[in-house]
DNA sequence: GTGGTCTAGACCACT
DNA sequence: GTGGTCTAGACCACC
């Protein structure tokens, strides 16, 4: 996590967090994630908070929980090549927002890509 | 009080927020703009903080100050112009650095986006 | 408590003292300054005044800061030069100035140093 | 008066911006100064001060008292001429001893002033 | 320890 | 009314 941000729930940060770790390859299919106790001391939440972090995780079936063992991160590579397109779709929405607030069309926002890629 | 955050400052938050409208055009060269006071009333800071807000916008060249008066945008255009620029920059950056985050070049960016936009 | 003294802003004294002391060398570039702090004690100010001149000084990239170790005069020499030549520029301009009030011209105001220079 | 300096009394402070109307001509021999109470009014200071100015001014025989009258500024014009030197060897003074604090010498700071003159 | 930010409240100068 | 300065004291982040 860089910044906090105060409008959005600190358990939906830390799933970001854990869900780009994911998507970067950081945390590999299988992995076992740190036990929610764990979680709740390296991001400074409540215990109670991190269990919805994995609870979220478990719904999307980016985690599985084997009782007793800990929490893994799903084999499913399918899943985790998902969150990767569905976080390179956020980060371009967030992009071309931008860009419009300041009154830049895609076609311009491009062309400025392109430019600078040179 | 309000317990502090750590995030980006209130008051570049502020700034930020100012200098999109000047970029965007949603405030002109040689508007007034709100006092301190009403500054503060409005994003529910300390007039001290809207007066560092104002403060560093000054220092930047982007308003300046009749004292008794008011803060005013300037007038010269190339400085909005230069603004908007920058901000678009700032976007920009952020948009490679998260993609890049997710393992993505720019070439492939910018080809998510020509799709996109199709 | 202290009542509000009207002239030239106590952070601007100070900050004009510490820019004395660069141009004259009796500080030197990459040399520690006292902590806001010490300063704050130094010249019986509040912590809070001292800190602002430390960030005008900042501003004006005369001294650089790095977070938890203190503030440093700049290593760029041609800073503290160019500060030396803007006091010594203020002070004949004050001089002039000076001088005009009671009448006396730029020509006849060197004759007198000349004169008293013999 | 242009800036209030803590160091100075305000009396000689006062005594000051007087000699300095008669030596720039602003108030000439004969003229009337206002009264004691008017002065105390025009620089918001206490009229036991004010007393102090003139009583300062009569002893280097600036200026003269009628009882009943007020006071006048001296008919004597070699008075007027000897502060007016004063006030410019205090200006001269003040000037070298600045470039001194900068390591200017006074030849150096007539040079500067030569160039600046040209 | 360091600097950075924020609040609360005061007084002043200018218009 | 406006902005400008200053104080007092708090909490946080970095080292």
């Amino acid at each position: 996590m860089t910044s906090y941000n105060a409008s959005v729930p600190i358990y939906l940060q830390v799933v970001h967090s854990i869900k780009e770790k994911m998507a970067t390859g950081k945390i590999s299919p299988g992995d076992k994630l740190p036990s929610g106790r764990e979680l709740a001391l390296k991001y400074t939440i409540n215990p109670n908070t991190a269990a919805r972090v994995y609870q979220t995780l478990e719904q999307e079936q980016l985690l599985f929980t084997k009782r007793g063992l800990g929490s893994f991160v799903t084999e499913d590579k399918s899943k985790i090549a998902a969150i990767r397109e569905e976080m390179a779709e956020g980060i371009l929405e967030e992009f071309l927002a931008g860009m419009e607030r300041l009154g830049i069309s895609s076609d311009e926002a491009i062309e400025m890509l392109k430019k600078r890629n040179q």
